[in-house]
DNA sequence: CACCAGGCAAGTA
DNA sequence: TACTTGCATGGT
């Protein structure tokens, strides 16, 4: 190997620091799809309680939430913040898979790749980040999915320029790496792990971070 | 007390 | 097009 594919390295790197990281949590893909969407700027500790809630209401399935009304919906999902919203979102997104799908949600996963991407960015409530969520961790499809952790750790280790947007980050990781959605569930989760462990927002640099040196 | 979490869309200039 | 703001609970 003569080429410098540091994006290789820091995983290589990241997965002998911490280990596997077992995501996504959830029993189900229809689990995956709620919390891609519950989860929106929100910890997953407070996520958790959401689909608890849901769970302990027999409701965690495609038919039961088309059928629930949204506001008690809102009620149900209250822990994961953002109530309002995301009950409306959620919303939309059954009614796609409805209405393009048969209410068939393995169908979405089963089209070909970027067909469903289309399809879940065209709902209001889904952008690039849950999209991708929910093709990789529900549908198994290698695709890589960036969020906040993965713009600031790898800008600030100078691995990708500050500006760089959404999707010229999933580029630079999908055109560094084997498309394999083993190592992008991994990789993805090993980010967010870091990122919680060493690269918080309110500091500026961490000195024990284990990528310092690569 | 302030800050932030596994975003996204709508509003403004 | 490029910023800014609203959405909201719960943990540190």
């Amino acid at each position: 190997m003569t080429e410098d594919n540091r994006f290789l390295q820091v995983y290589d790197l990241l997965y002998r620091f911490f280990g596997p990281q077992e995501w996504w949590p959830g029993d189900t893909r229809f689990e995956v799809v709620v919390g891609a969407v519950l989860t929106q700027n929100t910890n997953w500790s407070n996520v958790s309680k959401a689909i608890n809630n849901i769970k302990n209401n027999g409701l965690l399935s495609f038919e039961a939430l088309l059928a629930l009304p949204i506001d008690d919906l809102a009620t149900l999902i209250r822990p994961s913040g953002y109530f309002n919203i995301k009950a409306r979102r959620l919303k939309n997104l059954l009614l796609m898979i409805e209405q393009r799908y048969q209410g068939q949600l393995d169908l979405l996963l089963q089209d070909h790749l970027m067909t469903g991407r289309m399809n879940l960015l065209s709902v209001q409530g889904v952008g690039p980040e849950t999209a991708d969520s929910i093709l990789l961790y529900a549908g198994n499809h290698p695709i890589f999915v960036v969020d906040a952790y993965t713009h600031r750790i790898f800008s600030r280790h100078q691995l990708l320029a500050d500006e760089c947007d959404y999707d010229s980050i999933q580029e630079s990781f999908m055109s560094a790496l084997p498309l394999e959605s083993a190592l992008f569930n991994e990789y993805h989760a090993l980010i967010v792990r870091l990122g919680k462990e060493y690269c918080r927002k309110s500091k500026p640099r961490c000195e024990c971070c284990p990528l310092n040196g690569v």
